[in-house]
DNA sequence: GTGAAAGCGCTAACAT
DNA sequence: ATGTTAGCGCTTTCAC
């Protein structure tokens, strides 16, 4: 009837009725029901997106960009949590798709074949996120894990660096800290480097592991000049165990994270790091998404690269300890 | 037909039926559509989640939580992030329900008046969660803020503290912070004391505004014994100026935050706080819920409170830098 | 500009 | 244990 056109705005309709359908709508305190909507038309105003987890605050702030880019639109993030578990994320893109969203965004390039087939088969555009080094379903925005690794230890190495601890957790589910510590390493092996001592802990990251860890490690390798971390939170705990213990930082030794959260605004400078842009990736792959559902032929597997920018801080001004 | 009750798990389908059923889904890779399921059913398995904001780790481990708490139940949350604003609030609680959501866990207790007639007339279980001050829409899992922040100030007295500063971030929208401040503020005036300095800053709390912020306090009130802070990302700010500007903490001024993060054990019991339990606040809200759905007299209108311990660390063990 | 008819893909209730 | 019928609340298409 007219009450359907005029609640969605269609034209076509005289503004006399519309109002009169507003009002009533109003009265009865209607609102509509997306179910039959969404059954009807099929198709629905859902984004799916899926992290891998909620434990630091990287993909919360992805989220806050997917958010971003879809006000205004008439589009609806629904989100999703994996914990990095394959057969989970399978189970979370099955449902996701029994509602029928218009679209996906999903963490990784790593699904497992039965996830790529079911994405493949949906036919709604998919954006791969923060990651570029692999085979894509459809789009892509992120950047290569494995470059950041080795632009950080080309410039670890600038900067005088010669003996290097890498420090990891959680490296059992976490496929693209694994692809930085390779990344890492093939560089360090380019310059006849190598990482000499290394320690990992099981589960997520934390800073109280990496305040631990750092200690272990230097206690068993005191002669290291520059440490790698997993990411910037284990970096923050080894700042917060040298600053304790009184290990000059940059100085003595430098310590490498990676992402560039604001924590490290505790210690300015202190820690080297990779800023990566995760609300400008969140923003855009929705921003992709909407493209490709108003142009489906022109945006079909685009790629979009923001590679993260090395920041040395205060290591930048620093020799080499042996000089 | 017999396929849908064979796909749900129907009993009263012969396991023949059942195998070639499924086979024959899975040979066609057939996945079902949960808009025509819920319309069909007038339910469906989401259970809406409603949380202020993504920009520290704070909500996210309660989305966790209620994933945790909704494992194994065939429910699923859908998340939705209302950035501190009603409007957006209002706005996405009524695009939830238009999904039908089994139930609905919404974040704090001061929603607009509009908000709350959607939640109630669409007589579904509704738990409010963080926060126990204040008049219930039906369900709550939280705590007192402003009993927490009073019981933050005896033990802050207690420890012989006596000149109070304060320092918040994004008052004008965190209305819980407000009521721990005010809590703070009424239990320190019955010993006769007073916040006597206070700096805030508009916008998110960060580790960086809490550094900063601390420095401009403890320039212009250097007298103060101890602050309190709107949360634990501005207190570990707070924090990692004393270290560097060699102001001693706790001996000579204590810092107190808020939420008990992991990021405190970067150097542990350094600052005071009042830990909460996020996860489990999560996860019995969700537990709620679940039970509500399955016995919906006896569970309407429960209240669960999971008040936060104060943690004072190495301030138990000072006393008042004026001894 | 408005209405009537059909149907989206399921599930519920009732046969058989 | 299986099939039949009707209908969830919309949108679409086609008349008027």
């Amino acid at each position: 009837m007219t009450a359907s056109r005029a609640l969605r705005g269609d034209r076509d309709v005289s503004a006399a009725s519309r109002e009169r359908v507003i009002k009533a709508a109003e009265d009865i305190g209607y609102f509509g029901n997306h179910l039959a909507a969404s059954l009807s038309s099929a198709r629905s105003d859902l984004i799916g997106v899926i992290v891998p987890s909620l434990t630091n605050i990287v993909f919360p702030q992805v989220m806050s960009g997917v958010t971003d880019g879809l006000l205004g639109t008439g589009f609806q993030p629904a989100f999703g949590v994996t914990d990095y578990d394959q057969d989970r994320e399978y189970e979370l893109v099955g449902r996701m798709l029994s509602w029928r969203p218009a679209g996906m965004i999903i963490t990784g390039l790593e699904q497992s074949e039965k996830t790529r087939r079911l994405l493949l088969e949906a036919n709604i555009p998919i954006v791969q996120i923060m990651d570029t080094d692999g085979v894509a379903i459809d789009s892509v925005v992120g950047f290569s894990h494995q470059t950041a690794g080795s632009e950080m230890a080309e410039a670890l190495v600038s900067a005088g660096r010669s003996r290097f601890g890498y420090i990891g957790c959680n490296l059992e589910s976490d496929v693209r800290a694994n692809k930085r510590k390779q990344g890492f390493a093939d560089a360090l092996s380019r310059h006849d480097y190598a990482i000499t001592a290394s320690l990992f802990c099981a589960g997520l990251s934390s800073v109280g592991d990496g305040r631990r860890l750092t200690q272990e490690l230097l206690m068993q390798s005191p002669d290291l000049d520059c440490i790698y971390y997993s990411n910037d939170d284990v970096a923050f705990g080894g700042l917060c165990y040298c600053l304790e213990a009184r290990v000059d930082v940059p100085a003595r030794v430098a310590l490498a994270g990676f992402n560039g959260l604001s924590l490290l605004q505790g210690f300015p400078g202190l820690i080297a790091t990779s800023t990566t842009r995760r609300r400008d990736i969140g923003r855009a792959s929705a921003e992709i998404i909407i493209e490709s559902l108003q142009n489906p032929q022109q945006t079909k597997g685009r790629q979009l690269t923001m590679q993260p920018a090395v920041e040395l801080g205060a290591l930048q001004k620093t020799c080499s300890p042996s000089d």
